[in-house]
DNA sequence: CAGTATCCCCTCAGATACTG
DNA sequence: CAGTATCTGAGGGGATACTG
């Protein structure tokens, strides 16, 4: 926790950052986390701006770290399911405080720009 | 706080992200949170390996989005201070949470990838 | 249904040189 | 000291078409 005090090169913000960055990877957690489960295409319609490749892209990538678990099931036609892990569950709180803070900042802004016109 | 319950569309994680992104981003904040105020030579010799351009670009985003307070002094050869806002040191308890959570991250990618490779 | 395969574009960041 | 000005390249994301 105390990366501030004296060397913050140490600090591992960027892990979290490297984690959750990309166009769409909060709204992909977002749904994952209040749904649960959620089948490729039904993600694709809950994001229809996502293309197929980049959807599948970051969800590979969430994979990879560990966040999303991915399960095929072998069948035609084919089946796949997206979930968070355990691990990738403990990102809610981390998400919440985002989120409570870009609700914050979005109303600094507001008075922000005003005074700046002034 | 309640973004995930119904629809995750309206949820400002990436209103956050938005102001936090940046190759130094991070780093630049830190350093503000932990030595008050800076002149911009400091924050570039804390961070060597930033350019010039990419450190005055970070600096006039994290400006623009009333983050990071800019003073001027006006005299030969020029002095110019860096510090947080009020609304900037708000993101102390975010960056403190991003990081707890990066660190967990990594301890979990060090079985993560044991567990993949058997 | 759940993806690949290509091709393209555009932004972000680096390198280098210059300046009030 | 605290920046600009230019040029450049990498890669993240979009569009479209195709497939086991």
């Amino acid at each position: 926790m105390e990366w501030n005090k004296e060397n913050p090169e140490q600090c591992k913000v960027v892990v979290a950052l490297d984690a959750v960055v990309g166009k769409w990877k909060p709204l992909i957690l977002l749904h994952l986390l209040s749904k649960g489960t959620l089948r490729y295409n039904e993600i694709k319609r809950l994001i229809p701006d996502v293309t197929q490749r980049v959807l599948t892209l970051h969800l590979r990538q969430l994979e990879e770290q560990g966040i999303v678990k991915r399960v095929v099931y072998r069948q035609v036609p084919p089946k796949v399911e997206y979930s968070l892990t355990e691990h990738g569950q403990t990102l809610k709180p981390v998400l919440e405080a985002m989120h409570a803070w870009g609700l914050s900042h979005l109303e600094h802004l507001e008075n922000f720009k005003n005074t700046q016109s002034e």
